[in-house]
RNA sequence: GGCGCCGUACCCAAGUGGUAAGGGAGAGGUCUGCAAAACCUUUAUGCAGCGGUUCGAAUCCGCUCGGCGCCUCCA
């Protein structure tokens, strides 16, 4: 099965064909810089990470560009509003400037935990001013926008396309759009492209036009171009971007090149808390800061890919615990493996094959229909399940332990991320002191179970449990622990 | 008001024309000093409801009910 993908523009599935044979060029829009990432932004980027791991997985040189905007990103309505960065950084008591270089730095670590690999390119919009002037000049020149008072607007009447991405037409857009009387837009859907500051913006820059700052919807245009060229393949955001800001991209840059912008545009749902929109003003945002303080960033992410990217995402705590338990029994599979490959002396005479192959194929058959990353962690899964039969019943061979742990580390590692390649083993690090305690402790339980000394083992048992450590006593005798939450 | 999405077991969640994946939770069993883990068995004659198309529908069409999103800041 060829890779396929929903594309928004054409609401369909599509086969995919990169522009350049065996090469993908691809734009994410990125965050916003003026406060810490939450659930929906991980859900987001660990999406679109993962379309990426997978690209790369099958093949494709990926050239991964994602923005971070730290200028013109404004509150409420594009006349009145007020600059995001500009308003924190007032809260704060901060440059703007300020808040971003540490909104940038809390979201990079943020991302960094959950194993989401970072864009080959970072853009920054306010390093890319001349860009985005540019992009406007040659607009007005094209007759496609309309300088008023030091400001610059995209004429969207001029634009008989405009509207082809979120299925509107410009009457519609017109019709549920709030009207601004103040207005100084001919309609109330042309959008800024550069907005005239007064003088104590702090953010501003010299241009034609005036000290100005640019509009938001710009520096996507201006800096995927810049780095992808006029047409690129894959342009992914999250839904509520859909409209206005794809829907003003598309229009400023093939009236700017008179060329396709964006070949395949990839939404990703949103994240709801117990069934409602999580949104500031509701009050109900799930920052990882904090999640992550309850919940391992693999968790997060296997919660995350446990739900189709174009589906939303309802988080709650049973959810996310329900994940937890979930993930933990695949990793176990895992470990067991591992384990299995230390203590594996010679290969069994009875051993049972296991056809690889075919949920190798199964998982790219999942993968390769629109990233349907929940049918292949089913895959892992079902690995899983024949696996842990064939470990209890002693019937694997070294060579095919060996196989699987290839497998889980290929796919559930390298593309999915939602197995760590350091399991916390107790085999591991023997040298260090926890260790030597752990089996000094173990030791001496068993000692008191030689004697049938129940209660203090299970003492010693229930005490480390309390402690976050979990006891498993084999059938071989032998006893093993884990860290437990 | 306009545009769009969704409704699958106790919960989460795939499947979009060929007879219901996977995970959690529950029940029974094997193993164990007891646990835990693991394994086996089990839990939707039915996919919001009602009609229609079809040899055949959760899947396509129509209507009804219910939930949600965008249009205004958000990934």
């Amino acid at each position: 099965m060829p890779l396929t993908l929903y594309n928004t523009l054409t609401r369909r599935k599509e086969e995919f064909k990169p522009l350049t044979e065996g090469a993908v060029r691809m734009y994410v829009c990125g965050p916003t810089v003026y406060g810490h990432s939450h659930i929906g932004h991980a859900k987001s980027y660990v999406s679109f990470d993962t379309i990426v791991r997978y690209l790369r997985y099958i093949g494709y040189k990926v050239t991964y560009i994602q923005n971070i905007t730290d200028v013109g990103h404004l509150l409420g309505e594009t006349n009145e509003g007020e600059d995001r960065l500009i308003k924190q950084g007032k809260l704060e008591q901060k440059h703007p400037m300020q808040i971003a270089e540490e909104y940038t730095k809390s979201y990079f670590d943020d991302m960094d935990t959950l194993g989401v690999v970072r864009p080959d390119i970072s853009p920054r919009a306010t390093g890319h001013i001349t860009e985005q002037i540019e992009m406007v000049k040659t607009l007005l020149e094209k007759g496609f926008a309309y300088e008023v008072n030091g400001s610059v607007y995209f004429d969207v009447s001029k634009d008989k396309e405009y509207g082809k991405l979120s299925g509107r037409s410009t009457e519609e857009v017109e019709s549920g759009t709030r009207v601004d009387v103040k207005s100084e837009k001919r309609h109330p859907n042309d959008f800024a492209l550069w907005k005239k500051a007064e003088p104590e913006h702090i953010m501003q820059w010299q241009s034609p036009w005036g000290m100005g700052f640019p509009g938001w919807h710009v520096e996507c245009s201006a800096m995927s171009m810049k780095y992808l060229g006029e047409t690129f393949d894959i342009h992914g955001g999250g839904m509520d971007n859909q409209f206005p800001h794809h829907e003003c991209e598309i229009a400023q840059s093939e009236c700017a090149t008179n060329k396709p912008f964006v070949r395949y545009w990839i939404h990703n749902n949103l994240v709801t808390v117990n069934g409602q929109k999580m949104s500031k003003s509701l009050g109900n945002t799930c920052l990882l800061k904090d999640l992550s303080k309850t919940y391992s960033p693999y968790v997060i992410r296997f919660f995350i890919l446990q739900s189709h990217y174009r589906g939303t995402l309802d988080f709650s705590e049973s959810a996310i615990g329900g994940a937890e338990k979930g993930l933990e029994r695949l990793l176990n599979t895992v470990r067991e493996v591992k384990k299995g490959l230390r203590l594996a002396v010679s290969d069994s005479n009875s051993h049972k094959p296991i056809n690889l192959d075919e949920y190798r194929s199964r998982f790219t058959d999942a993968m390769n229909d629109d990233f349907n990353t929940p049918q292949a962690i089913a895959v892992l899964f079902d690995v899983s399940r024949e696996v842990n039969g064939l470990l209890a019943q002693g019937q694997v061979s070294k060579e095919t332990l060996t196989s699987v742990d290839e497998l889980f580390t290929e796919l559930g590692g390298t593309v999915l991320g939602i197995i760590p390649q350091q399991l916390d083993e107790n085999h591991s690090g023997e040298e260090n002191i926890e260790h030597q305690l752990m089996q000094l402790i173990i030791d001496v339980r068993a000692e008191a179970r030689t004697q049938k000394l129940w209660s203090l083992s299970d003492k010693i048992r229930d005490g480390l449990q309390q402690s976050g450590i979990a006891l498993e006593d084999k059938k071989d005798g032998a006893t093993t622990w884990k860290r437990v939450k």
